[in-house]
This record gives C-alpha cells, sequence and structure tokens, in this order.
DNA sequence: GCGAGATTCTTCAACTATGAAATATTGCGT
DNA sequence: ACGCAATATTTCATAGTTGAAGAATCTCGC
C-alpha cells in the first residue's frame, strides 16, 4: 500500500484532523486509522514476501487461491466476483498468469462469450508452496495475541463489519 | 481497494486455505481476512466520498492533510516519509495538486535540490471541508460500536500492531 | 427467424504505487 | 580548490485498480 519499512508501524497521518469537534468522531478516526496501518503493514509484508520469494504479487496470488477451489475452473466475471474485482482488472491478471504457465483459458461450451480460467498443474503447486508460506507470515504475526485475544479481535471486527453493513449498505442498497 | 460495493462486506477469499496445518494458523489468516475485509470497504466508502464529493482522490488528500498540519511546508522527502509513500510517488501527487492550485512548490533557499510544497488557501479550505466530510463518514461507519466497544478494540489492534513489530521489525531491523 | 436488450469480455484513460537509474546539488576531506 | 560521497528530486518500467466504452455473443419475445 505505501511506505519504505524503516518507519515501520509509525502511525499514517496520526492526528491528521485536529479540531475535531466532539471525542466521538475523533476517536472514530484515531481508530480508522490505527485500523488501517495494522492492514497496510500486514499486508506490505506479505507482498514483499511474494515478491522475494515467490517473484509474484498478492493480486495473482488471490487469482490462484481463488481458481484452487475451484475444481472445474472459473469464469472471468466470476473470478471478478470473488475476488471483488473489477473484470477490467481480471484481464490484465489472468493475462500474465497465462504468461506464466499458472493457469490456461478456454472458451465455456455452449457459450462463446465466457472465458473459462484453469489452474495448471504448474500453477497449483506454485499456489500450494505459497500457500505455506502465507500461513506462516500471517500466523507469525499474529503470535503475539493469545487465542483468547484473537478470538476477542475477530468478534469486535464481525461488529465492525455490521456497523459499516448498516452505514453504507444499509437504506439505499439495490 | 477492490470490488463492487453490492457484494459489500463479503469476505474475500474466505476460507481460502482449505487444508491448514493446525487451527491456530487457520484462525490468524481468518482474523487477517476479516481485517483486510472491513479495511477495505472503509477505504472504499472513503475514496468514493472524495470524488463523488470534491473530484479528488484519498492519496491527495492524504498529502493535504499532511501540509495543513504544517505551516512551512514539507519538502518532498519529508512527505514521503510522512506518509510512508515512495519518492516518485509524491512528485506525481504533488503535480496534479500544482495542477489544480491546492499546493505550490518553490525550491528552499540554501539548498537549490529541495523543493518545499506549501498549501494555498484554496486548497486549505477545500481540505477543511474535506476533512469534515472524512470525520463524519468514519464516524458514521464505527456508530454501531460503544465506546466501550471502541476503546477495546483500539486497545487489541494496539496489541496487534507490537505483535506485528516483534514479527516483522523483531531483529534485524536498522 | 429477427431484432432488442442483456451478458461477457477486452480496451482504454486516469490514478496510485514501487524501486532502480539518472540528474542536480551540497558538503566534506585533503 | 578538487573531487567524491551523500542527499534530493525526477524519470521510467512494471503493476494493480477503476469505470466507461466498445465488440462479440446469447436469449427471448414475437
Amino acid at each position: 500500500m505505501s511506505g519504505q519499512g524503516a518507519a515501520l508501524l509509525r502511525e499514517k497521518h496520526d492526528g491528521v484532523l485536529g479540531d475535531a469537534n466532539d471525542a466521538m468522531q475523533r476517536d472514530a478516526v484515531r481508530l480508522w486509522l490505527r485500523l488501517l496501518s495494522c492492514t497496510m503493514v500486514i499486508e506490505k509484508h506479505i507482498k514483499r514476501g511474494l515478491a522475494d520469494q515467490f517473484q509474484t504479487t498478492l493480486p495473482r496470488f488471490d487469482v490462484l487461491a481463488a481458481l484452487d477451489r475451484s475444481d472445474s475452473g472459473l469464469s472471468m466475471s466470476a473470478l471478478g466476483r470473488a475476488l471483488l474485482v473489477s473484470n477490467g482488472n481480471i484481464t490484465g491478471l489472468v493475462q500474465t498468469l497465462v504468461r506464466d504457465g499458472d493457469v490456461t483459458m478456454a472458451s465455456a461450451p455452449g457459450d462463446r462469450r465466457t472465458a473459462i480460467v484453469s489452474i495448471t498443474e504448474d500453477g497449483r503447486a506454485r499456489f500450494k508452496a505459497m500457500a505455506t508460506a502465507h500461513h506462516d507470515w500471517v500466523a507469525e504475526m499474529f503470535s503475539g495475541l493469545s487465542d483468547a485475544e484473537r478470538t476477542q479481535l475477530m468478534g469486535q471486527l464481525d461488529k465492525l463489519k455490521t456497523s459499516i453493513a448498516t452505514a453504507v449498505g444499509g437504506d439505499g442498497e439495490a
């Protein structure tokens, strides 16, 4: 997402909004910046690991992960839906993966519009190795929290998720 | 970061890593994906708000925020350090902000290498409006959590931050 | 069957981001 | 004073991201 890694974990624009109207809002912004900071550092570490050890990127890893789960392959649109990413984006990601021999494209039987993307055996093997490393990196970064703390954090993120859904999608959605 | 907004808050690659070795690792990955999901949805909402209501972007808002705090302006490098972003990136961001009249560049007295970026009065006024809106969006998204829950979440994110710092920066830093 | 509208994918412009290489300038050691 | 190392910025290649516009194909009503 950003940054260098030396100033690691320093808060991004901390206290940006000096003259907050009330404490509630200020706390929410501070909480948001802390959340963002943690996420960015973790994401950056994973990105660096994937680049250094596997010469790949997080979005490509995500595509392989989605395909690894599905036996019969996925269409471009299905892939976009699974990763919450736009169609134009998927086109580019799949193109590089095809170039690298990790996936193949074939047109769907009975619908020439649809392209079915499937993971190759090589791709599956590479993905397994990446997934293991990914496991380890994440586990390591969360290792300072006890099981109870992890459970608690998960619970609070669930509440946050609900809160966001109410605020954002709440009324006027579809 | 991704996605459409209709499938809002659906988990990105949930359960991607089917055959986890032990429960601890699996829980850490699930926790990480939940954290990522919440962050992405919030960030996306802010990005959309900035685009729709102010015809700007989050990175540009971040630059203005950093400059608004500093009376005498910041050098390009200082800006990059403040936002944890690379130098090449700052160059582009500042160029658009100059084009839009939000900031100005001047070479530092006594060091012709250094460029000092300062926010203009117009830029400051625009930033104030954006900051207020930003406040409101964040407060709204966190409004489903009580004060106690917010405090608790902040505490756990602090622990997580420490855990990450230990795991990532721990030994071989600097 | 034919044509209108829907669906699927690609292309494109505009952004953000990084890291390495190139350029300009400063400052220090001798 | 000279030159070399350090510092500040820009440029460039590579990548991801979106959203809109375009092209191909399908489907369904008639």
